[in-house]
DNA sequence: TACATTTGACCGAG
DNA sequence: CTCGGTCAAATGTA
C-alpha cells in the first residue's frame, strides 16, 4: 500500500484508533467480570467513549485526502455486493492468497464464502484460535507462491448432519502471525451438535454479536476496504433486512466466524442477517465497518491488528430504537 | 477404541 | 499439463 504522504492528520487519525482499540480492549476486560452494576456502569461509559472516539475518527478520515479517495471510489462498490472474497480484488499484491484462489473449483463458488484474516495471537503457534464450530483436517497442500501451505479443514459434523461447511487456513507470507481464512458454505449442523469448548459466555446472544463484531475486527488489513468501511459507516444509509447481504451471496458477515472465537452456530443457517436473535442486525453493520476500518487503518500503520483475542467481548447489544440521525448506532449494555 | 491428523494419490477445471 | 481441492489409508492420540 502506499506509504506516501503520510500527514499529520493520518497520525492523529491512527492515535485515535490506537485510543479506541484500547478501550475496547478495557471494555473486555470489563465484560469478563462478573456484571454488577458497577460494571455496567462502567462499561457503558467505555462504549460511549468508544463511539465518540469513532465519531472523530470518522471525521478525521474523511479529511484525509486518500483515505478519502478510496472510500469514494470503493462506495460505488457496496460492501454488499463487493466481489467474492475468492474473487480479484484489484488489491492483492499483498495478498497472494486471494490471488491464487479462483483458478480451480468453480463449482465451489456458488457456495457461501468468506475470508477473514485473524491473528495467531492468543492463540497456538500452529494456528488460529477455535472458532466455535469444529472442524476437522482433512488435506494440506502447498500453494504456489505461497510460503506456508494452505490447510483443508470440513465440519466434523460433515457426515452426521451433511454439513457443507469448510474453511480453508493460510498462513499469511508476510506476517506469520496472520493468518488468511476462507469459510466455504453454511453450517446446517445444529448448534447443540457444534461442541462449544469455549468458557460459558454470560450472554450468549450478546456474544454471538460481538462475535460478528469481531469478524469484522479481522477481515482485511486493505486500506481501501478501510477507507470504504469509513464511507459506509459515515456516509451510506443505514442498512436495512432488505439491503442486509443474503445469506449464500458473499455477505460479508454471512459466515464471518473469525478464527478466534465464532462460537456455537452464529453462522447457521437461521437468519437472513447473520447473528440469530437480531433480526435488525442489518442496519447496525455500521458499527461492524467502522471498526472494521479501525482495525485496518491502524494494521495500515504497522500497528498491531486487533487480533482475535478479542473475540471474547461478549455482551454488547445494539440499541435498536437508536436515532441513525447520526453515523453511529449506540450500544447499550443488556 | 474412536476419534483426529498426516500425507501421497487422485480428480477435474483451466 | 498444471495446480487447487479432495479422498482415503496410515498413523497418532486421548
Amino acid at each position: 500500500m502506499a506509504e506516501g504522504g503520510e500527514s499529520g492528520g493520518r497520525a492523529r487519525l491512527v492515535s485515535e484508533l490506537v485510543r479506541v482499540q484500547d478501550l475496547v480492549h478495557r471494555l473486555e476486560l470489563q465484560l469478563r467480570a462478573p456484571a454488577d452494576a458497577a460494571s455496567v456502569d462502567l462499561c457503558r461509559q467505555l462504549i460511549h467513549q468508544i463511539v465518540a472516539l469513532t465519531d472523530r475518527s470518522i471525521g478525521m478520515a474523511r479529511c484525509s485526502p486518500d483515505l478519502a479517495a478510496a472510500a469514494q471510489q470503493l462506495q460505488q462498490q457496496p460492501l454488499s455486493g463487493a466481489p467474492s472474497p475468492l474473487s480479484d480484488s484489484g488489491s492483492d499484491q499483498h495478498q497472494p492468497f486471494l490471488r491464487a484462489s479462483n483458478k480451480k473449483r468453480k463449482a465451489t463458488a456458488r457456495w457461501t464464502s468468506q475470508q477473514v484474516r485473524v491473528s495467531a495471537a492468543g492463540a497456538g503457534a500452529e494456528g488460529p484460535a477455535d472458532d466455535g464450530h469444529s472442524w476437522r483436517k482433512y488435506g494440506q497442500k502447498d500453494i504456489l507462491g505461497a510460503k506456508h501451505p494452505r490447510a483443508y479443514y470440513r465440519c466434523t459434523h460433515r457426515n452426521s448432519q451433511n454439513c457443507p461447511a469448510t474453511k480453508q487456513v493460510q498462513r499469511t507470507d508476510d506476517d506469520p502471525n496472520l493468518f488468511d481464512v476462507v469459510y466455504h458454505g453454511d453450517h446446517t449442523c445444529r448448534p447443540s451438535a457444534a461442541p462449544t469448548t469455549r468458557r460459558a459466555p454470560h450472554n450468549p446472544h450478546a456474544q454471538a454479536a460481538l462475535q460478528g463484531l469481531a469478524a469484522r475486527l479481522t477481515v482485511t488489513t486493505d486500506a481501501a476496504i478501510a477507507a470504504a468501511a469509513i464511507a459506509a459507516a459515515a456516509a451510506l444509509p443505514p442498512m436495512t433486512p432488505d439491503t442486509c447481504p443474503a445469506r449464500g451471496a458473499s455477505s460479508p458477515w454471512s459466515l464471518a466466524s473469525p478464527v478466534g472465537s465464532d462460537s456455537n452456530g452464529c453462522a447457521q443457517g437461521v437468519s437472513p442477517c447473520p447473528m440469530p436473535g437480531y433480526a435488525d442486525w442489518g442496519s447496525h453493520g455500521d458499527l461492524q465497518e467502522v471498526v472494521s476500518a479501525c482495525a485496518a487503518v491502524s494494521d495500515l500503520q504497522g500497528l498491531p491488528a486487533l487480533d482475535s483475542d478479542l473475540m471474547p467481548l461478549e455482551c454488547f447489544v445494539f440499541d435498536q430504537s437508536f436515532d441513525m440521525g447520526g453515523a453511529m448506532p449506540s450500544l447499550f449494555y443488556p
